[in-house]
DNA sequence: TGCTAATTAAGAAAAATTCTCAATAGTAAA
DNA sequence: TTTACTATTGAGAATTTTTCTTAATTAGCA
């Protein structure tokens, strides 16, 4: 039975407010945010797989910045990554999924990541 | 100035060949390949390291499968990752790519895997 | 509140990656 | 072709990352 700890809690806790965040970004998290003893990080470690084997966390890969993680509680959507300022954008995904490709192979998943200069960025060095 | 060694020719010949292959799929080919001396890992390390900073080989990163590295030097496309055979099938981009986002963000580079059986594994489980 | 099994913290162990340096081998010039 | 120069290699040490082990703790239930 899976147990609600506080290691766990606070992972959680932490994506529901970053939205976001790599490997080093949630423990950092964790580690500011708990008044009294520190976590370990074997246990760490070892929810981060809990969570994401439990599917209730999600390792995004990305070939230009590392890894993160989200929550998967939340609607299909794409990624924008700056290559700027490091943020990543939720992107609502627009192109519908179709059942099978041209070659006859069965697509159940799609991942697409964006790589540019976000809205912000953009801005700042029109100046 | 970058010196024509013969770990560095085997890796790229590696590729050549298997056109998608991981770290230790590469790894092996080098093992496998060469009557003489053997590789140090280290060196392997470092060539890789060096090849993908000079732009000639690229490390794609995959949620349900292990990273795989692929020649550059490739007209742009999309991954089909089966996750029955693991096999990996390039696909030609269909999808133009716009300038700017709905949110004005400058896109300059998408990434896209899509995951699911392929056809020859849908064909094996129909019988 | 007390019981019980899942979980934790801490550090040991293992695995992965990087670093060090003397020996080797590409490459350019003679 | 031979020589000289220096980037690169191989081997193992050092470091970093990840997993494993175990006694102590704690969440959840009766």
């Amino acid at each position: 039975m899976e147990r609600q700890t506080k290691p766990r809690k606070m992972i959680i806790d932490c994506l529901n407010n970053l939205h976001h965040a790599s490997f080093d970004d949630i423990f950092s998290y964790l580690e500011e945010n708990n008044e009294s003893k520190k976590i370990s990080l074997s246990t760490f470690y070892r929810n981060i797989s809990f969570l994401e084997q439990d599917g209730i966390i999600r390792k995004v890969d990305s070939a230009m910045s590392e890894p993160f993680y989200e929550l998967t509680n939340m609607p299909k959507h794409d990624h924008f990554i700056c290559t700027k300022c490091h943020k990543i954008v939720d992107i609502p995904r627009k192109i519908k999924k179709e059942k099978y490709d041209d070659y006859g192979n069965l697509i159940q998943e799609i991942s697409i990541n964006e790589y540019g200069i976000c809205k912000d960025c953009l801005e700042k060095s029109k100046v």
